[in-house]
DNA sequence: TTCGTTGCAAACATTTTGCAGTTTC
DNA sequence: GAAACTGCAAAATGTTTGCAACGAA
């Protein structure tokens, strides 16, 4: 793997990923960074959030509404996607249920390294008010 | 909803996305119905998938390599994707884990109507040649 | 001095859309 | 004839990339 020198734009973006529970998109790490650093550039983010995800560091939620979410909680876990508002939450599964689903592939011809569990729905903000 | 007038090109569209099982894009149905109907326009296919994801008539695996997969087998099951080739493969799931994933979300706040099971991995044609 | 990192803007790829012509009912 | 459907091409969108300047080791 590459050298990787420091940077403290990387590790901003880094850190604005993992301080939140928002499952953000670039754009949103760049609007939230670009007063603090005036020079960054949107570049930057996109390719610090895909080295981050190719590393493992963070998590790719999926496209929701045509942009990438990521996700600074690398620990198995769910996701709740709002189809009216777009919103996304993180739900904990159960120990038996994540076995139950790994037991399900294996001994399967398909080499499974990690698995994407979504609900799709309306969450409690969309509910109540729509 | 919509009135809906009979459309040949429509009919062909649904007809080749359920009868494979490579979960197609929109290009590659394109691909396969434009020697048949050489006035198709890639237009009237996005258009048409759309409508027919919207009805449920077909559902998306998701984004894989930054095309949309789609997949005319509506019943639940859960996906395998190679992210060496991106192929996508269907599997089966048992009854006791869909309802386990089922239950794992009843009584939360969030209302959730479905949900996408997806396995990342390596399919067994690449890991034989790679 | 080396080479990783970044800003900038252009390039890219997929998908959506406006509009005028066509087809279905 | 009204309304749905389509082709075409332009537009919109999110993301990637080439390159020169910059910065860390």
């Amino acid at each position: 793997m590459k050298e990787r020198r420091s940077s403290a734009k990387r590790d901003a973006i880094l850190e604005v990923i993992c301080s939140t529970d928002t499952h953000p998109t670039a754009e949103w790490v760049y609007t939230m960074l670009k007063p603090r650093y005036p020079g960054l550039s949107l570049g930057t983010v996109y390719r610090n959030l895909s080295e981050f995800r190719a590393r493992g560091e963070i998590i790719s939620v999926g496209i929701v509404g045509g942009q990438e979410r990521f996700d600074g909680n690398t620990s198995q876990h769910a996701h709740l996607v709002c189809t009216k508002c777009g919103a996304v939450e993180d739900i904990g599964i159960s120990s038996e249920l994540d076995s139950g689903i790994v037991k399900e592939m294996e001994g399967d011809t398909f080499e499974s390294e990690s698995y994407r569990l979504t609900f799709y729905g309306t969450c409690k903000n969309c509910k109540n008010t729509g």
